[in-house]
DNA sequence: ACTCTTTCGGGAACAGTGTTCGCGAACAAT
DNA sequence: ATTGTTCGCGAACACTGTTCCCGAAAGAGT
């Protein structure tokens, strides 16, 4: 049972024969294979090829594929550029989560690992950071805040998720069920909010945010 | 490329050897074996053991292992029990998702299958037509409506995760980070934050969910 | 210069996975 | 009884994550 997260798992240098790759070379090759070919990809055969090694070297750097993937999320929690904290929340936390957003449509796999695994390394330890100094003249208490991250987390992460599928072929598979069930006639309200076609005009992602933002930490 | 959803790939009966099994013993057995042993045990020979026949058989019955597990997914749906629509949106809507925390504590192998696949069968249509009569009066535009139906799912599905993970063993995973990102001295705010030993009151599921609600919908 | 100790690299193997093939059996219709 | 069609399912294929183990490589101590 080992309850120690991967960050906390550093190994101890300056003895013995030195390593040929780092924990963070590992984590970039496992990133551009996913960005590449989608998680499903992202196996540890796959990973050790992309370095040119067999795939029981990659376990001198990680202890399980799951911790592959715990750093390959926090490591994108690099990719923000924030400005310093100041001025009114509202708009500051706009902006994170509008950088969340262009994140995940940069690494399409992002998502998924951000809804199903809760894990929180140093750079999303960092990101928590922020927005704490974002919200630190708001009157909310500790615990709503906290919530408010996590809740925004998994919020952006499926709007984004959301906007993917939506932009590939899933479209298809979800629509197809939808049709069906309007032409079967049992779903009156459905088929109403169906009638013009599309779903109508689908609300823009910083709508959606700055509306549930203000429903979590009020006005 | 097979675009057709599950629920709409019938099988023509009346004609040949009849089948022993149907897709619904199939997909009871698959849930009761997620119920017993988890997710990560649901595998097509696991399921085939539990009904006593090969592997190879459940293939007549389901064109793949994704198609079980959205076969579970929507039938998870037919476990709430919920009230003529009618009254005011909020109470009724809380309604509809403090069951399906209920169903997802029952059944703690449905959040991760919520959260990342997004298929819509027959029953969570059903749930879907009863979110909009919940929301006929309403004024916003269907596109609101439908977003909220996918948000608050996905919320829903990913605040009881976090219950569930924290029930179990991973808190101390994610807290023992946190500590020692505390310990460094580098995060002025989540230490203040974190200053009253646990994240200070959590805020009840139903609060939350009150609040992200009353911002996706106004009023 | 030599050993000692420790770590790294990675081939081979294990137990498991989803899925396909193909054949014999079982039924309905003719 | 024959034909058409479906079902059951053993066997096999190509993968997966992970562990074992041994030889190689480097620094430390003498």
């Amino acid at each position: 049972m080992e309850t120690v997260p991967v960050w906390l798992r550093e190994r101890r240098t300056g003895v013995g024969r030195p390593a040929e790759r780092s924990r963070a070379e590992v984590t970039a090759a496992a990133i551009a294979l996913a960005d590449r070919e989608g998680l499903a990809a992202v196996s540890m055969r796959r990973v050790a090829a992309e370095l040119g090694t067999g795939p029981a070297s990659l376990y001198r750097y990680v202890d399980s594929r799951d911790d592959l993937l715990d750093l390959m999320t926090d490591e994108m929690a690099t990719e923000y550029r924030l400005p310093e904290p100041g001025g009114p929340w509202l708009p500051a936390l706009l902006e994170v989560y509008r950088q969340g957003r262009a994140v995940m449509l940069r690494h399409p796999w992002l998502p998924e690992l951000l809804l199903t695994r809760s894990a929180l390394g140093p750079h999303s330890t960092e990101l928590l950071e922020h927005v704490l100094a974002i919200l630190a003249a708001h009157p909310a208490g500790a615990g709503r805040k906290l919530e408010a991250f996590a809740v925004m987390t998994t919020l952006t992460a499926a709007l984004t998720l959301n906007e993917l599928n939506a932009s590939s072929g899933a479209p298809q598979r979800q629509g197809a069920y939808l049709a069906h069930a309007i032409a079967a006639g049992r779903h009156p309200h459905l088929t109403a909010a169906l009638a013009g076609g599309p779903p109508t005009p689908a609300p823009r992602f910083e709508d959606t945010v700055s509306r549930v933002l203000t429903g979590l930490l009020g006005e």
